[in-house]
DNA sequence: GTTCGAGTCGTACC
DNA sequence: ACGGGTACGACTCGAAC
């Protein structure tokens, strides 16, 4: 029979020794699909250079002679195939190796010793990635599928799968059709206990599209969307039979493979409950290791949290990754408000709070999805992994994964993947220099122009082919020099790395051109999938851990940066312009009495002349900006600025305002002492808001609340050679039995005790001590350094307008 | 006991 | 272990006085 299908979920079985894939989709009329097909299984053994036919001949028989033996299947090889085939972009002959089943792949590797194979490849790819290449049945892209309809065969399980039909592939054929609009259910649990397992879930929430549900087993409630449950199991089986009715594609949660899930899983465990999510009845399973995976058989369970830390997190100005603030910062919402209790101290009235409070947390969870979903299909379209994988995957592994999708174009061989001592190795070498920061003069100026040039270090990479194929032994003609410790050369022909790369980044603009004529989610995160992975590939060839790590390229791609900002920077001085600042791809220059189309001629001219496909922007034009001192010494800050456009929109990079372990007194401060500045032009209106806030801390009529520290537990208590405050306040948090987890934000303030003490740690206070807060410290510790250099350009003396408030005061009593 | 420079640590920039 | 280096600045630590 012949239907149209999506691919969503991919798993694999053995059957009778085979690998076979099985695939769980849709159709276009909705209904649920379960594929059955299977592709062929090898690895490549390279052959040394210069090797006679009959030579490579008695190879491949020898190869086929190959047979293992396991504790559950004997495996062996099929047969032998000779190829040309390119290896790191160097022509070879490979023999392909055709074996029964891929997990035995390493163990037929070691029986390939033999002295004529230079290499052998292709064995450490996972069987769901050498299937999607093989049969090029890619996640989330419509297919027209033949095939044989599965009955009662028990293959793979099927006779158990919770499905409307099973078919075992014999065609498959690419079509195209509207975009695929997945059943997606979101889901959140409140319970007794942070830690997993120990205390009792007491709520569960689900939403889905026109379906919403609080489950409840401690209390009943009049909202419509509360079920009261008889208890904790009942509670838990009803959970299992809503997600089972409700036949979702995805089930979403925010932090899910980290509480959610798992938590579930303890509970039902506790209860004597199977907690059988799985489309096969199976419970979900965990991957072991520092960050535990939840995977759901048929179900694509997607940790929201993992996707935006992964892909998003740079971008965001959130501080920290909370659904709280993540979902207040793509969607313009908030959780509800609520102090966590234990459910035995709740009155009825908050009981209808916590609901609604439960209830939003799945609701913020589900339209967050929505949010995303479009960047989740994109990335999955492109780097063609399973959606489960691409939203769990690190940027370094994105990149990785499309190279690997995309190597049989240029018919080459996957590297390998580097294994510990190799890995080792790579750390052991070291760092190398880095990106050029321009040395500011610290002062107010007017009248800023800001270039930047695009995607920097991709278009560095792909105008002078800095890659590992292309890494040359020794020079050649017409290669690529660039002098590090030692010089290195890179090949005049084109790598795939570059190659790639360059698609990537002309796709970028492809797109972005498209979506500025005709908007839409989908083209914005099509354009952004792109420009996110042409970003990355710098940093995954200086990542240790990457197939195709390259230090020289990685080293290269930042020398070459060096030089082709400097030389920008020269250019535009050279035409008059006065430069003040520039961090690795960011020029800006002061326009003094040159028109913006001047500054824009300058522009194209420099274009004119730049390598490759390196290109230069405006990033805009500024009315004013500030730079300032290095507190420690006398010259101008690196990396802290502020500037003000034409439309008085304000731009501050690297002060204390952006500084997420500075209290909020401090930051608010400074931040309106830099609007008005940049506003104004002077600092009137600076120094008396200062004075203002100054009064008020002496006078304590500063809220406690504006004047915690936050700061990040990053390691554990024990690791820390330096006691600095938040590890004591951590230290002791965990002594009075509250949560401390790593990567927690620790808070505390500074009290006016102990003053002969010298350490700020042992005068560091919990919220909720009594304790006042110490004036001198806020002052001198948060305020002051926090406008000291700004003021500074205005000769104002800050300390004086400190100390002299203090003695006014003193002569008040 | 105080002083000061080195080292640790967290967070930002690009 | 799960992109890279550059930079700032607070705080602790410990040697030197």
């Amino acid at each position: 029979m012949k239907i149209n299908f999506i691919p969503i979920d991919y798993n694999y079985f053995d059957f009778q020794g085979r690998n076979y894939a099985r695939i769980v989709g849709r159709t276009d009329k909705g209904k649920r699909v379960c594929l059955i097909d299977t592709c062929d299984v090898y690895f490549w053994a390279i052959l040394k250079d210069g090797l006679k036919d009959k030579k490579i001949e008695s190879i491949c028989k020898k190869i086929e002679r190959i047979k293992v033996s396991g504790k559950t299947r004997d495996s062996r090889v099929l047969k032998t195939e000779v190829h040309e085939k390119n290896f790191l972009s160097k022509k070879v002959k490979a023999v392909k190796v055709f074996i029964t089943n891929y997990k035995d792949a390493h163990a037929i590797v070691n029986e390939i010793g033999f002295k004529e194979v230079e290499k052998r490849r292709g064995y450490d790819l996972g069987f769901i990635t050498k299937y999607i290449i093989e049969r090029k049945l890619k996640p989330l892209n419509w297919y027209s599928i033949d095939g044989e309809l599965l009955g009662n065969e028990d293959i793979g399980g099927i006779a158990n799968l919770d499905v409307d039909l099973c078919l075992r592939v014999e065609n498959i054929n690419e079509i195209e059709k509207e975009e695929f609009v997945p059943k997606v259910l979101a889901y959140d649990i409140e319970t007794d206990e942070f830690e997993i397992g120990k205390g009792n879930i007491v709520l569960i929430s689900l939403v889905g599209k026109n379906f919403k549900k609080v489950l409840s087993w401690k209390k009943d409630s009049k909202k419509p969307y509360v079920e009261k449950c008889k208890d904790e199991a009942d509670m838990l089986e009803k959970f299992i039979n809503y997600v089972k009715e409700y036949g979702p594609d995805i089930l979403a949660g925010y932090f899910s493979d980290g509480f959610d899930l798992p938590y579930l899983r303890a509970r039902a465990e506790y209860n004597g409950i199977k907690l059988n999510l799985g489309l096969d009845n199976s419970q979900p399973t965990f991957t072991r290791g520092n960050t535990r995976t939840g995977k759901i058989n048929g179900i694509i369970h997607i940790d929201l949290f993992r996707f935006i830390r992964n892909v998003y997190s740079q971008y965001l100005q959130s501080e920290t990754l909370s659904l709280n603030e993540v979902a207040s910062e793509f969607l313009g919402e908030k959780k509800i408000e609520w102090e966590h209790n234990h459910s035995s101290k709740l009155d009825n009235a908050k009981w209808e709070d916590y609901f609604e409070y439960n209830l939003h947390d799945s609701l913020l969870t589900y339209r967050l999805y929505e949010k995303i979903w479009p960047d989740m299909i994109e990335f999955t379209k492109i780097v063609q992994e399973p959606l489960f994988d691409i939203s769990r995957s690190t940027m370094a592994s994105q990149v990785e994964d499309y190279l690997i999708h995309n190597l049989e174009r240029f018919n080459e061989i996957a590297e390998k993947r580097p294994i510990y001592d190799e890995i080792g190795r790579r750390r052991a070498e070291g760092k190398y220099e880095g990106a050029y920061v321009f040395q500011p003069i610290p002062g107010l100026y007017e009248d800023i122009a800001f270039f930047d040039f695009t995607s920097m270090y991709g278009s560095i990479i792909v105008s002078f082919n800095l890659s590992r194929s292309t890494l040359l032994e020794k020079k050649e003609k017409g290669s690529v020099e660039v002098e590090l410790d030692k010089k290195v050369y890179f090949s005049k022909k084109k790598g795939f790395f570059a190659e790639m790369l360059e698609e990537i980044i002309e796709k970028r603009k492809q797109y972005k051109k498209e979506y500025t004529k005709n908007p839409s989610g989908l083209l914005k995160a099509r354009s952004n999938a792109f420009k996110l992975l042409a970003n990355a590939a710098y940093g995954y060839q200086g990542f240790f851990g990457a197939r195709y790590y390259c230090i020289e390229a990685a080293a290269g791609t930042a020398a070459l940066a060096r030089k082709e900002i400097k030389k920008t920077i020269e250019n535009i001085e050279n035409e008059g312009y006065k430069v003040i600042y520039g961090d690795t791809d960011s020029i800006s220059f002061l326009r003094g009495k040159k028109s913006k189309k001047q500054v824009l001629d300058l522009l194209k001219k420099i274009n004119s002349k730049l390598p490759g496909i390196m290109e230069l922007d405006l990033e805009g034009f500024f009315k004013r900006g500030i730079w300032v001192t290095k507190r420690t010494g006398d010259f101008g800050a690196k990396k802290k600025y502020a500037l003000i456009d034409e439309d008085n929109k304000i731009k501050i990079r690297g002060f204390e305002t952006v500084r997420r372990d500075w209290c909020k007194l401090a930051r608010d401060t400074q931040n309106k002492v830099l609007e008005f500045i940049l506003e104004d032009g002077n600092d009137k209106r600076a120094k008396k808001y200062l004075e203002k806030i100054i009064n008020k801390i002496k006078n304590r009529e500063v809220d406690l609340k504006d004047l915690i520290i936050k700061t990040q537990l990053k390691k554990p208590i024990e690791e820390y050679k330096s006691i600095s405050p938040h590890v004591t306040i951590a230290k002791r948090m965990k002594e009075e039995g509250l949560p401390v987890n790593i990567g927690m934000l620790i808070e505390y303030y500074i009290a006016n005790i102990d003053k002969k003490r010298s350490l700020v740690r042992e005068r560091a206070k919990m919220i909720g001590d009594n304790d006042k807060y110490d004036v001198d410290y806020y002052l001198n510790k948060q305020i002051l350094p926090s406008v000291e250099n700004i003021l500074e350009v205005f000769d104002v003396n800050t300390k004086e307008l400190v100390e002299g408030k203090k003695q006014m005061k003193l002569g008040e009593f």
